[in-house]
DNA sequence: ACGAACCGTCAAGAGATCGTCAAAACTTCC
DNA sequence: GGAAGTTTTGACGATCTCTTGACGGTTCGT
């Protein structure tokens, strides 16, 4: 259970939201407009705001750099359309997920606890499990199946950043930021090539991914199967 | 008084002995699964965990590596023959004490108190056992397998820290400032060449290593074969 | 349907790391 | 002071790893 701040202008959404996440034993709050949200996030302190893109009054990439500015609260994106290049730089921008509309509750409910699960458990050396798949950095050592993987550097990196996130979106640019070190452009085929090997290491392709999914024009995501 | 964690598969012994723990002033959580455990092991906190050898999901050796990765728990083995040899590799892998069930709760709950007592502090005069590797700092001595391993001064001491820190990864910038007093850079082949030195003499090489793995790009790990 | 953008993979070369040798520098102990 | 043993350092080759550009297939917008 999780207190939850919608920040939604369009009211049926809202309310049926509310309603749902509510039925989950979710307490939640609501806003109409970026304002109002942003009011909100300082007065009620939740632990996740949802922030719909296209709010009327302000852009959402300045409210999320507001948010993020005035605390420390997990945010979740909704996007109405697939491969927006805004929610793209809300994740560059710190955003810890992102939704595409029409999404269900379900869905909701489910990101909501993976970003909450994610803040608790966010130590570096702690052993992290996505389905079958269990990422030990202490010993360096990835298990698929309690069969050991053996991966490069570098490889092992971007797993572990992808698993830490398990669940969520990563766009390539923040992979480059976080686990390239390089906060500039450039060298998007390196991630690629990376990927790819790390899916013929696991044992799977693009084509037909089990953990590791590609998300068109928004990035990668790591998650369980099934 | 202590949070323990029971980490085991069969209900009625669980149950019995979360009862009798809670009678005497503990307080109880509990797991069936390797899995289960390990993520309560991560939430909660616990200050002991008492782990069943033999759980359906995950062997238990394995789980103990992974508790000891993501924190400094105290772990108890129960294990349901005596003289089993999986627990003596787990008392080896760094297991605080082990009981042979069938074992009474007032034996249990002496076994938590002392280990708690006990504290986590490792004496630097401590024998440290690594699968059929021993180092005794007192009397400076170094066997394997039973026999004798002639090593020098920086040798000894290079291989006392990777044991210390076994079954994980030491890089050799961490070598140089704890073994070597070098908190700078430079000299990284004296690393190395320590290195290769400790492989000769423990009879093993680098390119077919037992104990000493190379992990590229990262740095050294000392762990038990198999 | 066409072009643009995106993505996956290949191949090749640049770059970094590691293991070992041998010689120099340093200790220790007679 | 010298000899034996120990440690450090530099050099070098043999990998292993990373990056980059090219190319083809796919998706998406117009």
């Amino acid at each position: 259970m999780a207190v939850v701040l919608l920040i939604e202008d369009d009211q049926p959404i809202r309310e049926g939201l509310e309603r749902a996440l509510t039925r989950r034993g979710h307490v939640v709050m609501q806003a109409e407009d970026g304002l109002g949200g942003l009011r909100s996030a300082v007065d009620e302190l939740p632990d996740v705001v949802v922030l719909d893109l296209g709010l009327p009054d302000i852009d959402g990439r300045d409210l999320l750099r507001m948010l993020r500015a005035v605390s420390e609260v997990a945010v979740i994106i909704s996007t109405a359309q697939d491969g927006d290049q805004a929610a793209v730089e809300c994740l560059d921008a710190g955003a810890d997920d992102y939704l595409v509309k029409p999404y269900s509750a379900e869905q909701l409910d489910a990101r909501v606890r993976a970003v909450l699960r994610r803040g608790r458990t966010q130590s570096p050396d702690a052993v992290v499990m996505v389905g079958e798949l269990v990422i030990e950095p202490r010993p360096h050592r990835v298990t698929l199946r309690g069969e050991e993987v053996a991966l490069t550097r570098k490889e092992f990196e971007l797993l572990s950043y992808l698993a830490r996130h398990a669940g969520a979106v990563v766009s390539k640019r923040e992979l480059l930021t976080e686990v390239w070190d390089q906060p500039f452009g450039g060298g998007e085929r390196t991630v690629d090539v990376h990927l790819s090997w790390l899916r013929s290491k696991l044992g799977e392709s693009a084509s037909d991914p089990v953990y590791l999914h590609t998300v068109r024009g928004v990035g990668v995501r790591l998650s369980p199967p099934g």
